[in-house]
RNA sequence: GCCGGUGUAGCUCAAUGGUAGAGCGUCCGCCUUGUAAGCGGUUGGUUGGAGGUUCGAUUCCUCUCACCGGCUCCA
């Protein structure tokens, strides 16, 4: 019956939609069913594609190693996994054997049959073989029935759908080896997890392995090392940066756009110390709800906290006068350095640290002012990130979890003048449950790179809890007082993270504002050095940052530097261009442009520099 | 923190239970250079750290630190 349906195109279908749900190729149908095939690239079909890849990896895991026990083993995002309790560690050489297991299992074309199991007699058959995991699992499980996948001598439990037989199976490859809890829970036994990735289409699997490769190429601790932007050290301790020169003035440039749109908009800047008393944490309840991520330490009898957050600080400052109505709403903005402990095995170069720089406001408002300010806040947010180049966004609105301060009530204000605010800006979104701070519910962007990548970035969160807590109060229009609320928000969020999200969205090829160094200008043979000079101290006079290459080498060479160093344009000089005064202008393309009158090159990279335009490159007007 | 891996010159990487090596870089010469590597020489290391086994350890063992891939957590 399938097969008369899909005609000349069986032999590239998947599975079937029954009724719109995903099922196997061998479903029995019923009278009225709609069906639909299922084919490579249509929705869902990648995951039972990748389920089948590890079900067929499980089987040759457990040929090759007959002591193994199972956990879980489904497809994600990029490709699927299998969770294994082993005899024996793996190691990266482990992995090709597997894969020509795989691969004899593939060749064998055996069939994958779905058979339904009373509970009990599946924990009996699963107890027999010994997989106490998926006895455990089967015991947690509500319904009376379950369903196991059996492939030649191989059977999991499993929901399915499934292809129908493993020769189906076309390019697959195993990537890498970790540890992951049993559940994801650190109490529980940690399992050897095997990652692996499949696709039907022999093109795209090697698509996604140049993504891996690519981004490999643009990892921005690699990147920073080569560019001489910033370091670790050992001595120092691990997840506090040290900026080099060149790191600086790229740091300084992103700031420098912060400190100016944040004036702009009616924000005012200020300075809070690093290191409070705990007192001030115990009142803010960071001490109950924030401590395992905090710094401090005891001195002459008492607690002193290094500072995980700045909005303690901005609420003191509020609080050294009585506030009106008219002063609202009120911005408090700083660039805070905060500390938080992380978990060794979490630090991650400048994208997980433990000492870092929020672009930190805290915006005290009545609250029939709290949906506009969320909206603005998140106007500001957007235009922001596309400034840096980045065009695509989620959103997600995240709810009260379960450790958190403060009523019902209060959340659900909270909670509604967010969701208020987006739907207001017509900007789709999505709910994380549960993923709110301990203090109110918060709205999180997260941003896409130039490969696809989602990266964390600014949140928005309103708050109506501190306010109580610090006795936060103003005079209204009816001369009494009133509780404002407060937003929490940072726009490119944590400095350094967002230093190294823009190093891999450019790959180290920054536009032309954001070069650490701008130009390069190089003389062809000493004599031109002085009209370098010349050149490099016009440039510098303009605020460009730029170089003169004096070291006796070829001209080859000099560019060959610049080129790795990734430097938007270098300037050649030679005779020509001294006599002329001009010079030519080779950008990071490689294309070239010979002699440019030096006051054309000026008002061409001024307007690139104020327009903040997002190119480094020489073109043609 | 946990599991696994890695740690050798500034960088990328060799080597081996018996004197630790290459390329690039550094530095010094020569070359005076025209759009991605000119030539020659020179320098460079307590093999992450501490202990142990051994006649002898960079290699084997223990502890420790850092990093990498994950788990978990987050800006």
């Amino acid at each position: 019956m399938l097969r008369e349906t899909m005609t000349d195109k069986a032999g590239e279908v998947l599975a079937v939609r029954i009724n719109g749900e995903l099922a196997d190729l061998s479903s029995e149908l019923m009278e009225g069913d709609h069906l639909e095939p299922v084919f490579w690239g249509d929705e869902g079909a990648e995951d039972i594609y990748r389920h089948t890849a590890s079900h067929v990896m499980a089987q040759a895991v457990l040929e090759l190693f007959p002591g193994a026990k199972l956990a879980i083993g489904p497809a994600v995002a990029d490709g699927f996994y299998y969770d294994f309790d082993l005899p024996q560690t793996l190691t990266p050489e482990d992995l090709p054997h597997i894969e020509e297991r795989m691969r004899k299992i593939v060749g064998a074309d055996l069939k994958l049959r779905r058979e339904v199991m009373g509970r009990e007699e599946a924990i009996a058959v699963f107890g027999e073989m010994n997989q106490q995991y998926k006895v455990e699992l089967l015991e947690e499980m509500e319904s009376d029935e379950v369903t196991v996948y059996r492939q030649g001598g191989f059977m999991d439990l499993c929901r399915g759908p499934h292809l129908a037989s493993t020769g189906r199976l076309r390019h697959f490859k195993l990537l890498s080896i970790a540890g992951a809890y049993w559940r994801g829970d650190e109490k529980r036994p940690m399992l050897q997890r095997i990652y692996g990735t499949a696709f039907d289409d022999a093109e795209e699997l090697q698509k996604y392995l140049r993504f891996r490769e690519e981004a490999e190429r643009r990892d921005h601790r690699r990147l920073g090392r080569e560019l001489d932007l910033f370091s670790f050290h050992e001595e120092a301790g691990p997840g506090v940066v040290f900026y080099h020169p060149r790191g600086a003035v790229l740091r300084e440039i992103i700031e420098g756009f912060l400190k100016e749109e944040h004036r702009k908009r009616g924000y005012h800047m200020v300075i809070t110390p690093h290191l409070f008393r705990g007192e001030l944490w115990h009142t803010s309840g960071h001490m109950d709800y924030y401590r395992e991520n905090m710094y401090y330490f005891e001195k002459e009898g008492m607690e002193y906290v290094v500072k995980p957050m700045n909005c303690p600080g901005h609420l003191l400052i509020y609080k050294t006068r009585p506030r009106s109505y008219r002063e609202l709403p009120l911005k408090y903005f700083e660039l805070g350095t905060v500390y938080r402990y992380e978990r060794s095995g979490v630090l991650h170069g400048l994208m997980r640290v433990r000492g870092f720089t929020q672009d930190d406001a805290h915006i005290i408002c009545a609250e029939d002012q709290l949906e506009e300010q969320v909206r603005e806040c998140l106007e500001f947010a957007f235009y922001s990130l596309r400034t840096f180049g980045f065009e695509d966004f989620d959103v997600f609105l995240s709810t009260r979890p379960e450790k958190s301060v403060g009523g019902d009530e209060l959340w659900e204000k909270a909670t509604g003048a967010l969701r208020d605010a987006l739907e207001d800006i017509k900007m789709p979104y999505s709910i994380d449950p549960g993923e709110g701070v301990f203090y109110g519910p918060k709205i999180d962007v997260k941003l896409k790179d130039a490969i696809g990548r989602s990266w964390q970035g600014p949140t928005v969160q309103a708050d109506f809890n501190l306010p109580e807590r610090f006795d936060l109060t103003y005079t209204g229009p009816d001369n009494r007082k009133h509780r404002p609320v407060m937003i929490h928000r940072v726009v490119l969020a944590g400095i350094e993270r967002f230093y190294g999200v823009l190093l891999e969205h450019y790959a180290g090829e920054f536009p032309f504002w954001l070069a650490p160094v701008q130009v390069v200008v190089v003389p062809v043979a000493d004599r031109h050095l002085d009209y370098a000079r010349e050149v490099e101290a016009l440039l510098a006079e303009r605020g460009f940052r730029v170089e003169v290459d004096d070291d006796r080498q070829t001209v080859n060479m000099k560019i060959r530097r610049a080129q790795i160093q990734k430097v938007p344009f270098t300037f050649v000089v030679g005779d020509r261009e001294m006599e002329a005064n001009t010079v030519s202008v080779r950008d990071r393309s490689g294309k070239d442009v010979r002699g440019v009158p030096v006051p054309e090159v000026m008002a061409r990279l001024a307007e690139m520099s104020t327009e903040r335009r997002a190119i480094a490159e020489w073109r043609p007007g």
